[in-house]
DNA sequence: CTAGGGTTAG
């Protein structure tokens, strides 16, 4: 008799239950013939003994056969019911067991309770099962039972109780299982010693971990795994990547594809694709190339590092790929810049019938965000409504974020409406899309109204809300919520001083901005120099404008934008020699402007313009209907921003009427494509310029309709001759 | 009969 230690029963304690998932609720799909198992009239009614006999022949017979659920449960229930499950523990051990193999938690439960007194094999099953299922505190229930019953564990034991363990935020009912292990010696036990080393890896103690490795005589390969893959797990890539190498030098397990999976991880945390393609080396040399586990790994290596184009090829040399394989590669699309491939290859897997996780969906909003396109966004969320994920916060945030992104605020808002538990999150991605289409206000309300509904901001939140007063020109409210960031107890980090350098610039406060960048704890970055330098391209500042532009020039050498804004403040004063230097300094540099290029999406297709692009196929209708709203503009007497002409550096590019901007052929391209009243929108990739946007107000009133512009930081939304920005941009 | 790994993150 063993008593159970006193540390692990207090730790056991204060463990919150896993709320219990519910039990299966498919009817069964063939219906056991009952009536064969009751006692029935003809069959000696008045001998309990010889019927319960032949109950428990029949039920015996019948598990055997029982490969379903649902003629287990219907067995279950029999039994139970004519109460001969309690006279017969060898049935119910049976039955127990034949649960457990099928997975089915609850009843494999339910059945343990009945059985009088199990069996170590039993007890260590019961345990298996639910720390296989992730089950950890009921695990850890069980075998505190089994210790206060007297029960003495076997090496078979431990390691799903280690496991479970792992499983644990803390390792503290872990710690009290190793201190029952040391007193039980189990030292030799390779089972459980790896066990040991897996749970303190898992939980983070990565020291207690090494500790019992370092200890071990004999090692396997899942010992070295399970050091290696902790390390890769707490941020520690570089130790695994050594001890990698001390297994491979120091010790005759050869690695499987396991080991080498953990490894991988490694180098993807660090994101040293060549060391990554070097272990691909290796899996070759090892024959292991056609591990499927590894394929994907392998593939999510290539991806995440932005070589999709590698991924893609391992990809597509898998027959039928599995979930978790296209998840890598149309994630991998996605945060590469590769969208439309993402979204692409996520039709392909509809279309083949594989049914996407939560995690798929997320990517393929994540690429609709970034292709900015609000017909396949609309697509996006009917099919994730159709989805077992509809109701997934992960998703809905995203379906936010990308409905801003794709111009829809509206859109976003009703996503947002319909979340009943909203977290700071969901908070969070609804004031940056306000703030990303300029409506500061509504922004600084949503705000005000989560910190009444209890949300606690966070740094992010905070990111929003600044962006949001930035891009409104609420400048008193956003040095408000700026200083009142520490309350929340959130340091403020370069991007939080960004904003506030933006905000106090653009507003025309370039002292007090720049002595703010001044008092900044931290080295102030090319978004903080660059606040500064637009600033004073709108403000005509040359001096400050200079420095700053120095500034940036050493962080970011080959960046066009910036060398266009020094220069644009210079013409602007008029000091055309300047601007030639600035010219020479490019051209020494070897930097090149970034071409204009404009997006509109007409029935679903994206068709894209540049300057003076003559390449569309109905180019002839588009230019004449650039002449007519050239002459409506002049008709109605607008004059043209020349400034905006000084944007163009090379000789070619002045030649360009200011009309020939690529947004404008857009807006041509969407007037003769589209039913009268109809919305554009249009995305570009530059900062839209002084004289198309003056421009595009008085087309929006002219022609009456609604343009949604998306320039690189922000949307325009210009309606009846006037923009949301409020020219503020 | 036991153990180690992999997609992702608004």
């Amino acid at each position: 008799m063993v008593p159970a230690v006193p540390a692990l029963r207090r730790a056991l304690i204060s463990l919150p239950r896993t709320p219990p998932s519910p039990p299966p609720s498919s009817p069964p799909r063939q219906i056991l013939r009952l009536h064969s198992f009751s006692p029935t009239p003809h069959e000696e009614p008045c001998d309990p003994q010889n019927s319960s006999a032949t109950l428990l022949r029949r039920a015996a017979a019948l598990l055997n056969s029982a490969a379903q659920p649902s003629h287990l449960s219907q067995i279950h229930a029999i039994l139970l019911s004519s109460g001969i499950l309690r006279c017969s523990p060898s049935l119910a051990a049976k039955l127990f067991l034949s649960a457990a193999d099928l997975g089915l938690i609850h009843q494999a439960r339910h059945l343990l309770d009945e059985i009088p007194g199990p069996s170590v094999p039993l007890w260590n099953a019961a345990i298996r099962l639910h720390s296989r299922h992730g089950a950890f505190v009921d695990a850890l229930l069980i075998y505190d039972k089994m210790l206060h019953q007297g029960v003495v564990p076997d090496g078979l034991t431990l390691p799903p109780v280690l496991k479970a363990c792992g499983g644990l935020p803390t390792p503290t009912v872990g710690r009290a299982v190793h201190a029952h292990i040391l007193r039980r010696g189990f030292e030799t036990d390779l089972f459980v010693q790896n066990g040991l080393v897996a749970m303190y890896a898992k939980s983070g103690w990565i020291p207690c971990a090494r500790a019992v490795f370092d200890r071990l005589s004999d090692r396997n390969v899942v010992s070295w795994t399970s050091i290696i893959s902790g390390c890769a797990q707490n941020g520690f890539p570089l130790e695994a990547l050594q001890i990698f190498a001390r297994m491979q030098s120091s010790s005759d397990v050869r690695p499987d594809f396991i080991a080498i999976v953990s490894v991988l991880k490694a180098y993807m945390d660090i994101e040293d694709l060549d060391q990554g393609s070097s272990v691909h080396g290796l899996v070759i040399k090892l024959g292991l190339d056609d591990e499927p586990d590894l394929v994907i790994t392998l593939t999510a290596m290539y991806a995440k590092c932005g070589q999709v184009h590698t991924a893609r090829s391992l990809f597509d040399q898998v027959p039928s790929p599995a979930l978790i394989l296209w998840n890598a590669m149309i994630s991998g699309y996605a945060k590469n810049g590769f969208a439309s491939e993402a979204v692409e290859l996520f039709r392909e897997m509809i279309a083949r019938h594989t049914k996407p996780d939560s995690v798929t969906i997320r990517s393929a909003i994540l690429a609709c965000a970034q292709l900015g396109s609000l017909e396949v966004g609309k697509w996006i969320e009917d099919y994730t409504g159709h989805s077992p994920f509809k109701d997934d916060i992960f998703v809905k945030t995203s379906l936010i974020d990308m409905y801003a992104k794709c111009g829809s605020i509206a859109r976003a808002h009703r996503v947002f409406e319909c979340i009943s538990n909203k977290d700071v999150v969901v908070w969070s991605a609804i004031i940056m899309g306000y703030g990303l289409h300029g409506r500061g206000r509504e922004a600084i309300h949503l705000f005000e109204e989560m910190k009444c509904a209890g949300v606690r901001p966070n740094d992010v939140t905070f990111v929003g809300v600044l962006s949001a007063c930035n891009h409104a020109g609420l400048v008193d409210e956003g040095w408000k919520y700026f200083c009142s960031m520490r309350d929340y107890g959130i340091e403020p980090r370069h991007q939080h001083y960004a904003c506030v350098v933006d905000l106090l610039a653009r507003a025309g406060h370039l002292e007090k901005a720049y002595e703010f960048v001044r008092s900044m704890p931290m080295e102030p970055e090319v978004t903080v120099w660059g606040a500064l330098l637009n600033a004073c391209k709108i403000y005509g500042h040359v001096g400050l404008g200079q420095y700053a532009a120095e500034q940036i020039f050493a962080l970011e050498p080959l960046n066009a934008g910036h060398y266009i804004q020094l220069s644009n403040i210079y013409a602007s004063a008029g000091m055309w020699s300047d601007v030639a230097k600035v010219r020479v300094l490019m051209k020494e540099k070897g930097v090149t402007k970034a071409i204009g290029c404009s997006l509109i999406e007409i029935n679903g297709k994206l068709h894209s313009f540049r300057v003076g692009d003559k390449l569309h196929p109905r180019s002839k209708e588009i230019f004449e209907m650039l002449s007519e709203l050239e002459r409506k503009l002049k008709k109605s007497g607008f004059v043209p921003h020349m400034g905006s002409v000084l944007h163009d550096l090379s000789m070619e590019e002045k030649e360009e009427s200011l009309c020939n901007h690529s947004e404008r052929i857009a807006i041509a391209f969407g007037l003769i494509s589209t039913a009268p009243g109809t919305t554009l929108r249009i995305m570009k990739n530059l900062r839209a310029c002084v004289n198309c946007h003056s421009a595009t107000k008085l087309i929006s009133k002219l022609v009456g309709r609604e343009i949604v512009v998306r320039d690189i930081n922000r949307f325009h939304h210009f309606k009846d001759g006037l923009c949301s920005c409020g020219d503020y941009w």
